[in-house]
DNA sequence: GCCGTTTTCGGCCCGACTGTTTTCAGTCG
């Protein structure tokens, strides 16, 4: 747990609190304590060290309460609070643009789930209710739709943790098992944990305990977490072909014809006259297509890219990040800090940048030959401009323009001014492209096409966000751009450990069957920066 | 629940945007 999750705690606590029609101030205090918390300069550990006392917000209570969640991980009050709400109520936080005060409203006329409110929808009941509208009810009801989808899926790390540990319970029983489905292939969500095992079904089923819920042929289907589990049972002389089919996707094993009975994936390829596919390119977009000759590996990568430091809203400071960096073996780094329109996430105005600028220095000085870039990730504001005027822009070793704000603009509107932003000389990569959040909210509508055919051109880089609920720019659209388009792959970190996010941006890019040598990470800073200074001319 | 005095209660927040209002409430990053 870090000073974030700590923080999204008090907020969440808030929300419900508020829904709930407890007392507005204390409510406020819980919301100014989650910001002292993110705010806080100094690391978690201090603070839990000081017992959390001396932070501007944090009183005597929530200090007492900051300090047990942090030693017990518990947070009972919060458990409390759920269960005062009507069951399926809490899927209702999950719809963007529904806050606290529409969710109780909703409440008060018995809409209670995300089933209810699109059904309110739907008969024109939300638009009549107070504080909605014809507008705001036909977004809270595509919302609605798309949290309703989202429900029963997960973020691929979360795939990859819960499937990991009933592998290990099965191996700790005795059972071999190896991942498939769509964790193994390395999809960006996943709806259910599928496995193979090597085995008989009665020691299958004993190993699974309380996970199993029954059999169906050579497959035992069960529950994790929510989430369906299938475990797949295999012999030796056919666990090839097993692993096969189990590992998907559904559409490319049907396109590769009858499967030969083999006893691993490469005697099955071998007998079907194929080399042996990586898990990660057997997707219905792989189908007929080969990956390239080597595929990107971490240790590729020369620069750390996109990284946020205290300066805005990430969690360490400049210095910390930078040893982390040099720990994980990167030789340069990207600094790219908010810029000042991202108030929300402390902006850096001019100002704060060229502190910025002059600690960047001294610690080059300090760390050579390893190198921090300066560089910002500036709001691309709704008219296509950057966030500051040409004499900082021109400072920067390299800018990365993001979508913040705007995002449902038509696609029309978009698309100009995403092209608007590529024509800038100063932008030398789009970030997280499409600005979604996965299972939480769609990207920006736009066309593609005409936007990644424009950065072709003017060698503007399309980065490949590696934060596991954003991984934008989408690996599919990637994969009809990896001849024509550089790339560039961003963890997002605003924090240390967010650095191994990193490994899935190399999955992705692995998934777009992008060349090595197009992922600008794998160049030396000079090259990069050659890259970027002829873009400015 | 926190803070800061006007010292033990009374007032309280970050700013932009959107849609619903008819002057502002609710949401979000």
């Amino acid at each position: 747990m870090n000073k974030k999750d700590l923080a999204a705690l008090l907020k969440r606590a808030a929300d419900l609190m508020e829904v709930l029609g407890e007392g507005e101030f204390r409510v406020l205090a819980y919301r100014r304590a989650a910001r002292a918390l993110e705010a806080a300069a100094e690391p978690l550990e201090l603070l839990a060290e000081r017992g959390f006392k001396g932070l501007r917000g944090v009183g005597p209570t929530l200090a007492r309460l900051l300090a047990e969640i942090h030693e017990t991980g518990a947070f009972p009050y919060l458990e409390e609070l759920e269960g005062r709400l009507p069951a399926g109520a809490l899927e209702l936080f999950s719809v963007q643009g529904l806050g606290p005060k529409r969710i109780r409203r909703l409440l008060e006329e018995g809409i209670t789930s995300l089933e209810a409110l699109i059904e309110a929808g739907e008969t024109g009941r939300l638009a009549a209710l107070p504080g909605f509208g014809k507008k705001s009810a036909e977004k809270a009801v595509a919302a609605a739709r798309f949290a309703l989808k989202s429900a029963r899926r997960v973020l691929l790390p979360v795939g990859l943790e819960v499937a990991g540990i009933v592998v290990a319970d099965l191996e700790a029983a005795g059972v071999p098992a190896v991942l498939a489905g769509s964790v193994r292939r390395g999809l960006e969500t996943v709806g259910g944990v599928d496995l193979v095992a090597r085995g008989e079904a009665p020691a299958v089923l004993e190993a699974l305990g309380v996970h199993a819920l029954g059999q169906e042929g050579e497959v035992i289907h069960g529950r994790v977490e929510g989430m369906p589990l299938k475990v797949f049972l295999a012999g030796e002389e056919d666990f090839g072909t097993v692993l096969v089919r189990a590992t998907g996707s559904r559409e490319y094993v049907e396109a590769l014809g009858p499967l030969p009975e083999a006893a691993s994936e490469e005697a099955v390829f071998a007998a079907l006259g194929r080399p042996l596919p990586p898990p990660y390119f057997r997707e219905p977009e792989h189908i007929g297509l080969l990956p390239p000759g080597r595929p990107l590996f971490r240790e590729d990568l020369k620069g750390l890219l996109h990284v946020h430091t205290t300066y805005s809203d990430g969690a360490e400071p400049l210095l910390a990040m930078a040893q982390a960096a040099i720990a994980a073996g990167y030789r340069y780094m990207l600094v790219t800090d908010h810029s000042q329109s991202a108030a929300y996430a402390g902006g850096l105005s001019p100002e704060a940048v060229r502190r910025q600028w002059a600690e960047i220095e001294a610690l080059n000085a300090e760390l050579a030959p390893f190198r921090i870039l300066k560089g910002v990730e500036s709001d691309i504001l709704k008219d296509g401009s950057l966030d500051y005027p040409e004499a900082i822009l021109a400072g920067f070793d390299l800018v990365i323009g993001s979508l913040h704000s705007h995002l449902d603009l038509p696609e029309a509107e978009q698309t100009e001014r995403l092209l608007k932003a590529i024509e800038n000389p100063y932008l030398a990569i789009l970030g997280h492209p499409s600005g979604r959040l996965l299972l939480r909210r769609e990207g920006a509508r736009v066309d593609w096409e005409a936007v990644l055919k424009a950065a072709a051109e003017a060698g503007v880089i399309i980065e490949l966000n590696a934060s596991p609920a954003r991984l934008d720019l989408d690996w599919r659209l990637a994969l009809r751009f990896r001849e024509r388009l550089f790339f560039s792959i961003g963890p997002d970190a605003h924090s240390r450990e967010m650095l191994d996010f990193v490994e899935l941006g190399v999955l992705a890019a692995n998934k777009a069957g992008i060349p090595p040598e197009r992922v600008v990470n794998t160049w030396d800073a000079a090259d990069l920066l050659a890259h970027v200074r002829a873009r400015r001319g």
